[in-house]
DNA sequence: GAAACAACGGATACCGATGTCTGTTGAAGG
DNA sequence: CCTTCAACAGACATCGGTATCCGTTGTTTC
């Protein structure tokens, strides 16, 4: 399993909180239920991953909600896919065997390695900046005439 | 969801078959799900899959069994992929939203897109070769004096 | 300090993917 | 033919991730 929907549904509420970032302000739980389209009653257990982990700050009671713990810039997706019980499952065979390792690897072993190498480099690159980023250029899209095709 | 655990068990029992493929041997499927490590009820309906997209020959009956149905180099792991009901994705938005494209992205398009375009090359351009060849070089080093480290 | 607010946390329900079982169909051997 | 073998096909069971519910804890406001 290389993504499941529980990973999505946190890259959605981290993609709301990082747009929201600059305002400084908290979103509330209902609130980024709906901007992420999350269940309303299964996000306090996404949220709760992200809390732990320190890439959220929560706070409860009258104006409470969630920010982020840090600038968008230095969180990476593969913070977002840890905090979120994901193992990278890099180290684990593809076949399951125990003893499959680069010197002594099943058949699968060396394509297996790329695909996990390749979403791993994806997940450590990419950070919640480039998500902001294109908030902006959506909202420059809309303002100015567009080019066309 | 990036990759469900049919679609690992399709690739291991793809990944067996090239092993045999020179022998022009059938396997059957009790030998199979032994070497391929798939629950020994459960093959029947992966194998189905891979038959119906026509990647493999079965045959019923006294010396049946399965049997790649073209050149290990002639199949990539996406044939495997789209054999296995998995549909890729490509163009689903990371929010569900149904008005995402291009031209309109969600905040989270741009990172998407990288994950999947990275997922879909790697297994457009990986061939189950590949696989077989590993297993060449597996069998090498055992029959060698394995270099140091 | 009472009331409203909102995250926390566990118990439980649900559902789809996974796994199991059983009988059927088709092919080969004698 | 008749028997044996092995894939096919569908019905049924199980399990884990997902979703829901509800009471609790902590914070702010008045």
């Amino acid at each position: 399993m290389l993504l499941n929907h529980t990973a999505e549904y946190a890259f959605r509420a981290m993609a709301i909180l990082a747009g929201n970032y600059d305002s400084g302000e908290r979103v509330r739980a209902k609130e980024l239920a709906e901007l992420a389209a999350i269940p309303e009653h299964y996000i306090s257990k996404v949220m709760r991953h992200l809390v732990v982990a320190g890439l959220v700050e929560a706070l409860r009671g009258h104006g409470g909600g969630f920010r982020l713990a840090r600038a968008p810039e230095c969180i990476t997706f593969m913070d977002v896919l840890d905090a979120s019980d994901w193992s990278s499952e890099d180290r684990r065979c593809a076949f399951g065997f125990g003893a499959c390792n680069p010197k002594n690897p099943c058949s699968l072993h060396n394509a297996w390695s790329q695909l996990h190498g390749c979403v791993n480099q994806w997940a450590r690159k990419t950070t919640l900046a480039e998500v902001r980023s294109l908030e902006h250029l959506h909202a420059e899209l809309a303002s100015q005439a567009p080019p066309k095709e």
